[in-house]
DNA sequence: CCCTGAACTGCAAACGATTGCATTAGCGGT
DNA sequence: ACCGCTAATGCAATCGTTTGCAGTTCAGGG
């Protein structure tokens, strides 16, 4: 006969097929045999569901104790290992699905296993395997204009994400930092929290985007490109975005198009090239005039746009950098007088769900929003497998509604 | 004289002086000294950096070499104890501020850590200690209707969320499931991959819960309360504002008035209560042909209304219980010949973002979501820390626009 | 000169998993 | 009866921190 010997014995050394036979009697009067039963019957508090139980095995009732109770709290692969009869390397073996191990053995442990609703402990995993399946997501948030960032498209980009990661079996942490301390997120990536970044948007500080990437942090922004960048973006192509809005004004018989948005910040300088651009095309240069340089902010833009009107600007259309802003343009429009469409053609940018919803329907560039979070996860894998990642940019198609029609000269 | 003795020596043994000096001189020109330079000087590509810097001192690149390279990359509590010359336990206790550590040392150990931009590993941390400071946040999503939760509603709390865990310090996982198997939530708790999990929505699976709370899950559900429940739920206060709703409805001089919303689902139900209650101050009864009982989905809704009207339903208001279902059904009524709110008032739920941006701007019942965030983590961290915390009904108020007015006769 | 205590600091054992390397039993061959 | 081989399992080191305890140095008193 067998029998261990061990410095720390956590569990009282019994006989193999003993032990054995009686946690497969002793376990289910104190647990649900499996998680699958959906009616549940009377509920009982279940802590004292178990003190009260049917007391026929004193050594298990302790057992049973010992698991549920103190400062452990959680089910450990040392608790199946007891129940089971076996050591802990073997249930480690038996739940990775180990050849090593008897079939019996395997599936006796991973039966115990489900029944007890276990669930590996993910921290010491990582810990001793050196891996790791989260990636933190980043959102920064604008401290002087706005406590929380608001705008729908960030969050449908973080459904989207959610939506890439789980399906590649990541989990997600999401995170808020400091518009003007992006370089905090790395706080994320160094304490071992996640294995790599995505950051969506690129705001006013592209040189911080850049030490992370220089000090080796994975990291993949959503924005777009710029030349010197040593980061991997990922974003819709905004410059022929710009560009399809602006063009498809122009074919509709507008000619005095205001632009709203911040040149400022990347992308939207990208959108405003691709906008006169397609001015160029007709011959027509950017009235400085008609340009609302306005963060994405709906107050922002409807101050701007009464200005504008008040000043008598003349202008019949107008593209806006965000359907947000464009809705918010809208509505300042409206109030001075000059209603959508009949007096001013507007374009949005992103196609959130309610640009449709809203009234009229908004004339739209659509960002390929499913498609990015799938981009963006990939990119960043990649960057963390060493592949050096080029940036890319994605296709953007307008989607024609009721706030633009031909105009009635 | 002192000299170290271990098995397994990860560094040098160097006396204790001499290390000290050489550490404080050695690091700076391999690494940036702290972390708070904005304006990159030309960036090199940091590893290429590393060799190529001036070979003052041999053993000195090799450990910087050690710490940058192969598997163990991030940099760890033994790294900064070598260059500090000192141990890990006195690291971990000068990182910690334990008064046990001299002010000098630790002083000196904190410098360090900082210059180097030395982040603990809080895998190892969370190991050790047995704590956490992660909460799973979940959104369920709805495996026959949509692929993605895009009510902006659910988004919005998600943000409210995030500020409110950022507030206190913690880390959140957002996670998806299937709402046919809430359950499968449990997997984030019993992993240790979060202390406590926040679910936004109570769907159809009362049970569900009810399983996972008797399972001493710590578990708080955005939702209304139910009798036998087991669990917290933090919501707004249903019955009132549906009350509110129609209240306001009878006051402008509607008597007729459509309700739109899936009373099968808990929320709605409570919503639908007020609602007859408010009609009974009146002496009226719900008009069951005037229920549109869709899910929150705004093309059914659409269709809902469309059939609504061709049935020749008599209506002169709506009460939709979402916004995103009142901002389609006045897009159906619109198409209808039945404009808003001249020929229908229209009453939405929840007051996102955007419903003070449509046209006309819609009349809601305001959820109180920046409250709810905090609400929420406070019911989880009692739940936590061992107390039966109480469900809590939020106040709701109703936020008049310009999509009711009074009736015309 | 030795003893004592205070002030620091290091050693080594946790935390909960994985895995290379024993170790064991069982079996067939000689 | 003994040897060698294979299949199944256990031991113990390891991942990066924390912390009780023990060890070291040094100052001051007898």
């Amino acid at each position: 006969m067998w029998l261990p010997r061990r410095k720390n014995a956590r569990y009282p050394p019994r006989q193999r097929a003993e032990s054995a036979a009686s946690a497969a009697s002793a376990v289910p009067p104190h647990l649900p045999p499996t998680a699958t039963h959906t009616l549940s019957p009377p509920i009982p508090r279940s802590a004292d569901a178990a003190d009260a139980a049917d007391p026929t095995d004193a050594t298990d009732i302790t057992d049973i104790t010992d698991v549920a109770d103190a400062q452990s709290q959680r089910l450990q692969m040392a608790d199946i290992a007891r129940l089971a009869g076996v050591s802990v390397a073997t249930v480690s073996r038996a739940l990775n699905g180990s050849p090593l191990i008897s079939k019996d053995t395997r599936e006796r442990v991973q039966e115990l296993a489900r029944s007890l609703n276990y669930a590996i402990n993910v921290g010491a995993k990582n810990l001793r395997l050196k891996q790791n399946k989260t990636i933190a997501v980043v959102i920064p948030y604008d401290k002087v204009s706005r406590q929380h960032i608001s705008d729908p498209f960030f969050l449908a980009m973080v459904g989207s994400l959610a939506d890439a990661l789980t399906e590649r079996g990541f989990d997600m942490l999401l995170s808020r930092v400091d518009a003007d301390s992006l370089d905090s997120a790395a706080r994320l990536y160094n304490s071992g929290l996640a294995i790599g970044i995505i950051l969506i948007g690129q705001w006013r500080h592209h040189d911080q985007l850049n030490q992370l990437a220089a000090r080796r942090v994975p990291i993949v922004v959503w924005g777009t490109q710029i030349p010197q960048q040593l980061y991997c973006t990922v974003g819709g192509d905004n410059v022929a975005g710009g560009a399809l809005a602006t063009q498809h004004l122009l074919d509709l018989g507008y000619r005095n198009i205001a632009f709203v948005g911040d040149p400022q910040l990347p992308e939207v300088a990208h959108r405003y090239r691709g906008h006169t651009e397609a001015l160029a095309t007709h011959g027509l240069k950017p009235d400085p005039r008609l340009l609302v340089a306005v963060p994405f902010d709906a107050d922002q833009a409807r101050a701007g746009i009464t200005r504008l009107c008040e000043a008598g600007a003349a202008f019949d259309a107008l593209f806006a950098c965000s359907d947000v802003l464009a809705s918010a343009a809208s509505q300042a429009l409206h109030l001075c007088g000059r209603p959508v469409p009949e007096s001013v053609a507007v374009v949005g940018y992103d196609d959130i769900e309610w640009a449709s919803h809203s009234n009229p329907p908004l004339t739209t560039v659509r960002q390929p929003i499913a498609i990015a979070g799938v981009e963006l996860v990939d990119a960043l894998l990649r960057t963390i497998a060493g592949a050096s990642v080029p940036p890319r940019s994605l296709p953007v198609e307008l989607v024609v509604r009721s706030s633009t029609r031909l105009k009635v000269v």
